[in-house]
DNA sequence: ACTAAAATGATAGTAACACTATTATATTCG
DNA sequence: CGAATATAATAGTGTTACTATCATTTTAGT
């Protein structure tokens, strides 16, 4: 990523913007780290503070709670995302070459660390498919969903349906298709993984991706 | 469901067999009603017991924490699937149909209680839908399937895989097919009541079992 | 350079949670 | 009828997820 851009997160997901100081990147850089090495219920606010020589309390000026630094990774996750999928189908004429790009961003693993600044991407790309569905599968869902927590990530969705909508107007389940594919894609790489048997592994091919690619196209490209 | 058959859950995810007692049978119907209630975070050993009328201690005396009693309607839930797969599947020659009732089964929303004795299939289905991928998005995942805890759910899955296999035996990805749709579906339903911008609602529709039918053909018919 | 304000550190405290342990009282079974 | 077993009642423990308070350091404006 360049270094003039930086990711701008939804002001509601922090007491006070990390970004603006130095403790405050650090409680995010710790908290990836901590909670790729530890899951997200083994982590504490008192194990971030021993990881970063501060305080637990400092943690609390930063964000209300662990529950709230798992929105915000999420929430920063779908910024980026949302500004690689500008950048992967800008000037691209082809309403189907977009949607491939777009599929293909959405699908990828991240395995070299493209350095984010204080971000790690690799890290952060492994909590997301492990973590990110727990800030949502909650009974005060809607409470969040009010507050716009999910903002960045309908976005995202919403980004993608409208290349589908440009090539099949008529195609009535362009959401579905699209979460599926982003929710699909999560736990796809966590089964490959830990859980082998629900998933398939092919030598040397990204059968996930592959997988994604081939229906989205066999469903909007069959009559 | 028949009164002479009941569900055969896996021993290793209890440590007393609560279908045995009628305490046992009150702890499973309770938690059941109360982690409908509360979600899972906010259920507790000390909740039920007040729901039932026992103590704390003796829930434990069952189970041995409250992940344990996920893993175990987690595992009912999918032995019940077992069956009813067998149920929809029998005594039909064509693949195509076996799959599609398959697919049916496995997307469908359970909206009236069919009674099965002690458990209420409508609350344990909204459970699943909303609860059951968190016994696994978990650091000690490896334990807990060394121990036999996905058995279930991976015998439903790779049924339905023969069967696409006998459709299309040339097919890459038939567990990535199988287990995209279920987790889908439990996604799709979660979304539907409370993020209704992942997904689409068509009126007098169930939208979600179309999609998942539609995609799963198209994928397969296609050459 | 000085002062007020803001940020951080250090420390303590709390209610709830996820269990474990112990002893007493029922219940069941040979 | 007695022994084993199941359950109730109660208490206790270490951890977690915060909150509160006050001292100290850093920063910002004049």
């Amino acid at each position: 990523m360049s270094s003039q851009i930086s990711i701008n997160v939804a002001e509601n997901t922090y007491i006070k913007n990390p970004e603006t100081s130095e403790l405050g990147k650090k409680i995010v850089s710790g908290s990836i780290h901590l909670i790729d090495k530890l899951g997200f219920e083994k982590f504490t606010f008192k194990k971030l503070a021993v990881q970063i020589g501060s305080t637990e309390a400092s943690g609390y000026r930063y964000f209300e709670s662990k529950h709230q630094i798992l929105v915000y990774l999420t929430s920063w996750y779908w910024s980026w995302m949302d500004y690689q999928l500008l950048l992967c189908t800008l000037n691209i004429i082809s309403s189907e070459t977009r949607l491939n790009n777009a599929i293909k961003l959405l699908t990828k693993e991240i395995k070299v660390n493209t350095e984010l600044s204080y971000v790690d991407g690799v890290k952060l790309d492994r909590i997301i498919n492990t973590d990110s569905s727990k800030i949502y599968l909650k009974k005060n869902v809607d409470i969040d969903n009010s507050s716009g927590y999910f903002i960045p990530y309908k976005k995202v969705v919403q980004l993608v349906c409208d290349i589908i909508l440009e090539i099949k107007p008529t195609y009535k389940y362009p959401h579905i298709l699209v979460s599926t594919v982003i929710e699909g894609t999560h736990h796809q790489r966590f089964f490959a993984k830990h859980l082998p048997r629900l998933t398939d592994k092919i030598a040397g091919e990204d059968a996930i991706s592959e997988f994604y690619l081939d229906i989205v196209f066999k469903t909007l490209t069959q009559k």
